[in-house]
DNA sequence: GTTTTTACCTATCAAATCTATAGGTAAGAA
DNA sequence: TTCTTACCTATAGATTTGATAGGTAAAAAC
């Protein structure tokens, strides 16, 4: 499995306020009643969101969470990375895995790196207006 | 991640056993030995794929096991979908899984399902004979 | 300036999964 | 009968997943 419910949730909590649009700050309560997900659980993932600067927070009434780009301009694959830590299909081709001994002969190698190209040019190609329109 | 060291490692040696040819039935602790996998870990998977008719064993002396097909007819994917027990990239698209709630409404699902697809097609395309002539 | 509302931080924990290990049984050749 | 092999079941340590608990800090409302 690539993509955790970490991962998941980032997503879909995104998708959740660019289906808001942007402007007002959504408190963390709101949005984890409404998606059903643990308040706690996304208090993390919203830290995470926050901290590499995906989102914009503001403390106290009428703060919370809200984009600070255009919906367009976030890709699938760089939230699914940010959150999952990475998307790479095996663990000898995650970086900074303890380099497998047997990089140098290893005949599926090339197959593994081509395979996590294609993931990351497909997850990097849609982003989440694209999630909007629904139908991808 | 999609594929752990069981899937890994069946493919190291299904690669093993195509390098060898044909014809000889190779023991257990002689690929253990030379893949340096764990011998008793190792059985599991063997068992597997034994047990689905990828591989011939044979009990007792110059026993052991050999390929039943030629390299070309083992897939990337078959191999993988039969050890791991399944490729799906998230949970909610891997057969046999609760439903989740959400598959009626969710933004994602099309998304992931391109994905197992292309995935599954990439490595459905790939065969242990392949893998052997390297450069994949 | 106190209270309320919110984000933020650290620690812990139960369950599942991964990666084996251990010890035995059965089949088949020498 | 013995040796070699596959086959079977159970267990166990390590890691990851998916959360929970309880507190601190910032900012607005009163």
């Amino acid at each position: 499995m690539i993509v955790s419910t970490k991962g998941r949730y980032a997503l879909r909590v995104m998708v959740s306020f660019a289906q808001r649009g942007g402007g007002d700050y959504i408190p963390l309560k709101e949005i984890a009643e409404q998606e059903g997900i643990s308040q706690k659980y996304l208090e993390s993932i919203m830290a995470t969101l926050s901290k590499a600067g995906f989102v914009d927070a503001v403390h106290g009434k009428g703060g919370g969470y809200r984009l600070n780009r255009s919906p367009e301009s976030y890709t699938v694959g760089s939230i699914l990375k940010l959150t999952e830590g990475g998307i790479s299909a095996v663990s000898c081709t995650t970086q900074g895995a303890a380099a497998c001994s047997r990089t140098q002969c290893c005949q599926a190698k090339p197959m593994w790196d081509r395979l996590d190209k294609m993931i990351d040019d497909f997850l990097e190609g849609i982003t989440i207006a694209d999630l909007l329109k629904d139908g991808q």
